[in-house]
DNA sequence: AGCACGCCGACT
DNA sequence: GTCGGCGTGCTC
């Protein structure tokens, strides 16, 4: 009998559930060839159609579906030499994939980002200085001689020892013909060096200490923990955290720090890099194909301790890791919005609970979520309110722009103006923050009073005047600035109305005319490697007046800045979005904490028309937690959900009464949802735009697992109609946790 | 006829 | 996600 099952198991191919990188429902199997030993986590290449993908072997789930016909299974074609993905990562693919109502191939494509790097790096090829002298001692020869020299056995590339003595690496190989070197293989080296947890830290404040200390404590501990860092602009979060960062290193556990728009923030590298001797290495989407691979190899290696990345760093292949942080964790640039949609936050949330690590969330600015999180005892909450070393929060007042209005068809109370010729008298900076690019956001003809709106979309023609073109914010097309009205044909009647940047620029340069202006948008040409020089130039004092969109919010520290204008404070405060409070308070916080970073008084202004708004006055009183108890307990009492539990948004086609049609049957038969909301255009991100979706729909509810089921089962039969339907789920997940 | 494009299903 | 097959419609 015994005999009769072993027989069977060996006629019996071996057969292995493979995930690959499609969005196919469950994973796919393949046959395992003699002589290839697999377990889950193994990186392989299989056949797929006429193409070899990189997959990855997945643990076979107990309800495992009816096995494919045998025929149909192809064989495994080879095991790449490479660190399998650990048990941990794959629990956080899968629980991603059921998450986000997305496939767990989808998120695992998130994964094999890098596909180069399931290869071991190749050795360089290396000389070793072995002894001698060459024939003819030339100049050449004794420099490279001396260099090796200095050295005893160091391997050389030849690139590198031809550099470093100044010749041409032809000299090398003359003295290798003789014999002076070996041919040696030099490992290829890390991407970073190692961390150094020992180097001098700065001497932390007692508040910082004191928060430092939590932080530690709960890292030692080794088991989850999300914790809020709350500590408003200047408290010295970042070298609070370091610490921490420190205390997971001791543990030789490695490190992710997340951080919104990376390419931008030089100078966080440069921090990290005075406290630990050395960079995080770098993952973002501008890092190079070659570096990729390298940094995504040494990081399932365990080589790279340390990587500091955009949202898509959270899916790297992690050995060992022992500590998430996510700094600036409201930025909403943690959102992905195509393919797979999530919140890099709260995925962070759930990679450290399933790895049982600590995840720090950091910000001068929570989001709800996250405060609502911290005072109901799922986060622990750490505060922090005084700003460290000389750095002092600037004046804020309202300019009350009914009693001190600026001059007709200008923008600058003359308030605002007052305070900025003092800055400029000073020899300090003004910021002038507005958060629309352009010249003008609508322009219309003064004779028939023909609106230029967008095709596509139906929303504003926004006026370049630096490019002559009217642009559409929302879908990105633009056209040439006509002469003539296309409405009536009048020429020269069009008018521009309200202000951008670019106006702003116009009458800041009629004001101001012996001040250096910048201006900093999106827009500037040159791309970020332009914006970093400006905003390099601005540290150093090269500018007077720097006007800028939101780009000024980012974390750049402006050390001579005394006077922020925010010259419509109103903006953003009544456009539908049920966040728009929560994102006009964290970005009027953000910029006007520009100010004041060097000591010494410094004002912020905001031009409102409604000083009594209690948004606007929270912002002006510096009453952060006004702020916060007022819109939690709004939401809360809203009907809407008083912090998102849960809010699904369904994308229809451009048809709006498609996406109401939606709307009333999901409520009507999904008994757990609180409400929907239909949001238009103006809402939809650009890439949804983009790709036909026009409008929203959010879906609230309390139980968030029941409307996921829900929605699973809708999309199995509801109107499908190619592409036409998504799905995209924005969310608290501590429910879950 | 020859091919560009879009839709659709298969892929283990 | 990617590919190949097949239909439609249009051009060198």
């Amino acid at each position: 009998m015994s005999q009769m099952m072993e027989l069977d198991l060996e006629d019996a191919p071996e057969v292995v559930s493979v995930l690959l990188p499609i969005p196919a429902e469950r994973p796919y199997s393949y046959s395992v060839p003699e002589g290839i030993q697999l377990a889950p986590g193994d990186f392989v290449q299989v056949p797929l159609g006429p193409r070899k993908v990189a997959a990855v072997v997945w643990d076979e789930p107990e309800t495992a579906g009816k096995p494919v016909d045998p025929k149909k299974l192809r064989p495994i074609e080879q095991k790449f030499d490479c660190p399998p993905l650990a048990l941990e990562t794959r629990k956080f693919v899968d629980w991603v994939a059921h998450y986000t109502v997305s496939s767990a191939g989808m998120v695992l494509r998130s994964v094999l980002r890098a596909p180069g790097a399931l290869d071991p790096e190749i050795p360089l090829d290396g000389l070793r200085y072995i002894g001698g002298t060459p024939e003819r001692l030339t100049d050449a020869r004794r420099r490279i001689l001396e260099v090796v020299s200095e050295q005893e056995g160091l391997a050389w590339t030849k690139s590198g020892l031809a550099h470093a003595a100044g010749t041409s690496s032809s000299v090398i190989d003359g003295l290798v013909k003789q014999d002076l070197f070996e041919k040696v293989l030099i490992p290829a080296p890390p991407v970073v060096a190692l961390p150094d947890v020992d180097v001098e830290s700065v001497a932390l404040n007692p508040e910082q200490s004191q928060a430092a200390d939590i932080l530690v404590q709960t890292v030692r501990q080794q088991k989850f923990e999300a914790v809020l860092l709350d500590g408003v602009t200047g408290s010295g979060k970042t070298e609070v955290y370091f610490e921490a960062i420190a205390e997971a290193l001791k543990q030789n556990k490695q490190v992710l720090i997340l951080l919104p728009e990376i390419a931008l923030t030089s100078s966080f590298l440069k921090r990290f890099e005075e406290r630990f001797g050395a960079p995080p290495a770098q993952w973002h989407s501008e890092i190079a194909p070659k570096m990729r691979e390298r940094i995504w190899r040494q990081v399932a290696t365990g080589q790279v301790r340390v990587v500091a990345g955009a949202r898509s760093a959270l899916f790297l292949p992690f050995q060992d890791l022992g500590l998430i942080v996510v700094d600036e964790e409201h930025d909403t640039a943690y959102k992905q919005e195509d393919r797979v949609f999530y919140n890099a936050r709260d995925m962070a949330v759930v990679r450290a609970s399933l790895g049982n690590m600590t995840c720090i969330l950091s910000s001068a600015t929570p989001s709800i979520e996250s405060r609502v999180n911290g005072e109901a005892g799922r986060y622990k909450h750490v505060k922090m309110t005084n700003r460290h070393g000389d750095a002092v929060l600037p004046d804020l007042t309202t300019i009350d722009m009914r009693k001190d209005p600026p001059a007709r068809g200008k923008f600058l109370s003359p308030v605002l103006m007052q305070a900025m010729t003092e800055s400029l008298s000073r020899g300090e900076q003004a910021l002038l923050f507005l958060n629309r690019r352009g010249y003008a956001p609508l322009t219309l003809c003064r004779v028939c009073g023909f609106r230029f709106e967008c095709n596509n979309c139906s929303a504003w023609l926004v006026e370049h005047r630096f490019r002559n073109q009217l642009q559409c914010h929302h879908c990105g097309h633009n056209e040439q600035v006509p002469e003539a009205c296309p409405n009536c044909g009048t020429l020269d009647h069009l008018v521009a109305c309200g202000p951008g940047v670019e106006r702003l620029a116009e009458e800041v340069d009629e004001a101001f005319p012996d001040a250096r202006i910048v201006l900093l948008s999106s827009d500037v040409l040159g791309g970020v490697a332009r914006l970093r020089l400006e905003l390099d130039a601005i540290a150093k004092g090269e500018a007077d007046i720097i006007i800028g969109t939101q780009l000024v919010a980012k974390g750049h520290n402006f050390p001579l800045m005394t006077c922020v204008g925010v010259v419509d404070a109103d903006l953003g405060l009544a456009n539908g979005d049920p966040r728009a409070a929560e994102r006009t308070f964290q970005l009027l916080s953000q910029v006007t904490g520009r100010a004041g970073r060097a000591g010494g008084k410094s004002v912020g202004l905001l031009q409102t028309y409604s000083p009594d708004h209690p948004v606007i006055s929270a912002i002006a009183s510096g009453d952060r937690e006004a702020f916060y108890d007022r819109e939690i307990a709004l939401r809360k009492s809203s009907g809407l959900p008083p912090f998102a539990r849960l809010v699904a948004l369904i994308i229809s086609g451009t048809d709006k009464r498609e996406v109401e049609a939606h709307a009333k049957a999901l409520k009507l038969s999904a008994p757990k949802v609180d409400g929907v909301m239909i949001l238009g255009p103006a809402e939809a991100p650009m890439a949804l735009v983009r790709g036909r979706f026009r409008y929203r729909l959010l879906v609230h509810t309390q139980k968030t697992f029941d409307v996921q089921a829900y929605l699973r089962g809708w999309i199995a039969q509801g109107p499908k109609e190619r592409g036409s339907l998504r799905v995209q789920i924005d969310v608290d997940p501590q429910s879950f946790l």
